[in-house]
DNA sequence: TTAATAGTGTCTGTCAGACACTATGTG
DNA sequence: CACATAGTGTCTGACAGACACTATTAA
């Protein structure tokens, strides 16, 4: 037994962990990061990213899910939310658990590699993890056919989660680097929702929602016309804009 | 420790409780319901119904959220969605916990009153808990003003996201009876936003959802012209419809 | 008939979708 | 110049908000 040493003779305490569906977008496709397990259950096998909250140094279970994208992918500060928590007596072999689930949005290009150590080219902060290191894949969410424990059920909640958000809202800013131009943000949306979006509305939709601005710096001096670069507003932390057009009964 | 005996040496399991915002609407007032603890910590305060998890008998935590709600308010099958899981190392006294919480809808009619025993109606299976009868009372949740533990935060983030759905859902037609008017379900969607509605504009809004179709029977035959009765259409168990128009890029 | 509530018809301003247009770069 | 991408102007059908109207009961 634990902390409750009193009332609770019935049944055993579950098990706790945290786990993270971690995403990023890569030629134009939505991938999910995969660790290898070291250790069993499922050693070996390529699961979402989670660990057991340690409660000698988390603040919460948001801070257990930056510490495991931390620690096991090298990964700071990316946008993280509470996804939903998924529990049940079989869904882990090791007995009846509980799993706080969160997912992350990164840019692709503040993201580490496939290599079973980390690239060099990216990610020049020192990447803790080297000890042991996990290897670490990314693969487009909709290839994705199985995973180990209830892990594809998780994945396939978290995706459903973002493209749905996708439709009334600026979460997928966080999918972008740190300066793009307003054509690159609508690919990225057209990609998340499989769909063309027309030009004119998509500008008017972003405006509205008031979460980038221009960026300072050159345009984009590409092929042709130069574009102007935006970035991200930072208002506070990391708000979710949701136009309120889309609030009216 | 428990079940992974081998690897987390460092730290102490979480508590892990689930808890549930019960909410339903009495004279035009969104009410939430509070027990009184009988045991430590907090004795005797009142508080969201809440408890452990049983592994034993618990097929996942919304199951354990319905077997509480069964045993300690009374009330079976409600509406009943996980809210948000909370977390930290002060929420609870007895060490860093975590708290999967639901959010339960109910029809006022269907519900016990502030009798301090629960009433014989209800909950024939054994509970447990007679020795010390849990005390049930109802209280307006713009009222509540603190409560302990970190339920005064979980209360106001559930009634947040109530209010919020009912935006664009369907959502409070769970909070009426078997079958209801039209203009009844105005009247409690105008509670809970504090809002007066548009007659023809709500009516056009709750047509297009397609959750409510004629209920058979006599109309209400109240002071003045009839008004036909209406009862939630069952779409497989309790989906919640939301508008499409407002799911536009 | 009056009062009160149930329920419908319909006008209108707004806005999203559509698409044509201009602007500005390269080769 | 042709071409490609960036960015803007603007028309129009659909629809939500507003509100007046009819319908049906009790007293």
């Amino acid at each position: 037994m634990q902390a409750s040493g009193s009332k609770q003779l019935h049944s055993k305490a579950p098990i706790v962990t945290v786990d993270v569906v971690l995403l990023t977008l890569k030629d134009e496709q939505l991938c999910a990061a995969l660790l290898q397990r070291p250790r069993e259950p499922h050693a070996g096998e390529w699961t979402l990213p989670g660990g057991f909250v340690h409660t000698d140094e988390d603040e919460d279970t948001l801070a257990a899910a930056a510490r495991i994208l931390s620690t096991k992918v090298g990964i700071e500060s990316p946008y993280l939310e509470q996804l939903q928590t998924f529990s049940g007596p079989h869904r882990d072999p090791r007995g009846w658990s509980v799993a706080i689930v969160y997912y992350a949005l990164v840019p692709h290009d503040s993201v580490p590699g496939e290599a079973p150590a980390p690239r060099a080219e990216h990610a020049p902060a020192t990447v803790l993890s080297i000890a042991a290191p996990p290897r670490l894949k990314w693969r487009p969410v909709d290839d994705i056919r199985s995973l180990p424990f209830d892990h594809l059920q998780i994945l396939r909640t978290a995706v459903e989660r973002v493209r749905s958000k996708t439709l009334y809202s600026s979460l997928p800013v966080h999918l972008m680097s740190a300066t793009f131009t307003l054509s690159e943000l609508q690919a990225v949306y057209e990609a998340l929702l499989g769909t063309r979006l027309d030009k004119r509305g998509f500008r008017r939709r972003i405006e509205e929602l008031d979460v980038v601005e221009e960026a300072p710096g050159a345009p984009v001096r590409g092929a042709h016309r130069p574009a102007q670069r935006y970035r991200m507003k930072r208002h506070g932390a990391q708000r979710l804009a949701v136009s309120p057009k889309n609030l009216t009964l």
